[in-house]
DNA sequence: TTCATATATTACCCATTGGTCATAAAATGT
DNA sequence: ACATTTTATGACCAATGGGTAATATATGAA
């Protein structure tokens, strides 16, 4: 019986890695609270010392997991992006014509939009981020409004959308998309998968192409 | 000559008038001001020093027109919620179909919220409100949705509109209205108009009642 | 001129709140 | 048991900003 393996079984990492997993789910626990508290009564009304209150510690106790109020504020955001990018960037994988593309994008913005921290990024203001961070924030959004922008040029052209400009329709489309986060509540009658699929219905009745029978006679003949 | 009428064309209350009227420019300026200021920098961010400043004045001058930093808050609201006050109730006097009217409801609001006292009311936030003013800010919104939900239900109900429930479909198009707030800029390509009358078409684009024979024929049955 | 009123300023108060520091208390490793 | 590291605390600091009081200045009336 060599002494060096008497119990071999548990990884020598398992402590630190048991410390690491409890440091960041006490790090999540606080992201969470605070993205409630900041949705329900804005990001200055909301004091540092009510949130670490609400979590039974103190404020200086914070300032283990996070530099900063504002470095609060930004974690929240980055998970709200993340969010967004990781649906819109599957939905831009898959194959389809620009409708369908167009609603599969409106369902998951939808959705994304009826969680707390997607809808961090229409109810907080970006305005309370140091330049740098709002420049991230900002590219972002503006990432998700071409991701709208050319699923509909491409339905424009695939014949799937009847033409339009694409900017304005997307304008038309997103405005009402990133109202959700500022009227949703998961306590509503309806689910958020059933309003997600409402938004998609509702904005994209109008946009299909009428088949015609000289555009299908157009699209035939290529 | 009666030493009574010197000169009797100047009524003796000119001066009243006038110094009243100075001064209701002057609460103007303040308000005009600071809205722009509140919706730059956002209200909380906007410090009174700062809009005196602008001004040529200095903070406590700002007190001979309104009473707090609120008070002003208040004022700005309250002018936004004239503006869509005066425009809907207008439009519910008149006549025509609920599509109609609908989409002059979207002509109207939209243009309201493509001004500065009119975004007020969507880029301001009114948990900074006390209680009383808050409710009553809201109250407005809610009467607002409530001519979007009543004429879009007066169409379904005079078959101008296809089947829908209103609350929703109220729920889609203020949505995309009240987006408007937060990216127009008077200095866009498209004036306030040609943006109003594109939302108009855009989101009802989708709407009107297939007008096909079994349901003309309903409609002439009757 | 003189008085009254409206309007403006300077200087100040004070409540709030993000953030820090020295220190204590747990938790962990040996 | 002991040493070390992590995590938490109470006390405090400093800046910010809304609001006020005492006072000065301009304006119109008598």
């Amino acid at each position: 019986m060599h002494g060096l393996t008497k119990k071999a079984e548990a990884p020598p990492w398992a402590p630190f890695e048991d410390r690491r997993r409890a440091r960041d789910e006490k790090r999540d626990a606080v992201l969470r609270m605070a993205v409630q508290m900041f949705l329900d009564e804005g990001y200055h009304r909301t004091t540092l010392n009510e949130v670490a209150a609400r979590l039974n510690i103190t404020k200086p106790a914070l300032y283990n997991y996070f530099r900063s109020k504002e470095d609060i504020l930004i974690e929240c955001y980055r998970l709200g992006q993340d969010m967004f990018e990781a649906n819109i960037a599957a939905i831009e994988r898959e194959s389809g014509d620009g409708l369908d593309k167009l609603r599969r994008l409106i369902r998951a913005y939808a959705q994304v939009m009826m969680t707390d921290f997607g809808m961090c990024l229409v109810r907080l203001d970006d305005r309370e981020l140091s330049t740098e961070a709002r420049a991230g924030v900002r590219k972002a959004k503006r990432t998700y409004d071409a991701a709208f922008r050319t699923a509909i040029a491409q339905g424009v052209a695939d014949g799937s959308i009847a033409p339009r400009d694409p900017k304005l329709a997307t304008l038309v489309i997103t405005g009402s998309l990133n109202w959700i986060g500022q009227w949703y509540r998961p306590d509503g009658e309806l689910s958020a998968a059933a309003l997600a699929d409402e938004f998609a219905l509702r904005l994209t009745e109008g946009l299909a192409a009428r088949k015609s029978r000289s555009r299908n006679a157009e699209r035939g003949a290529r």
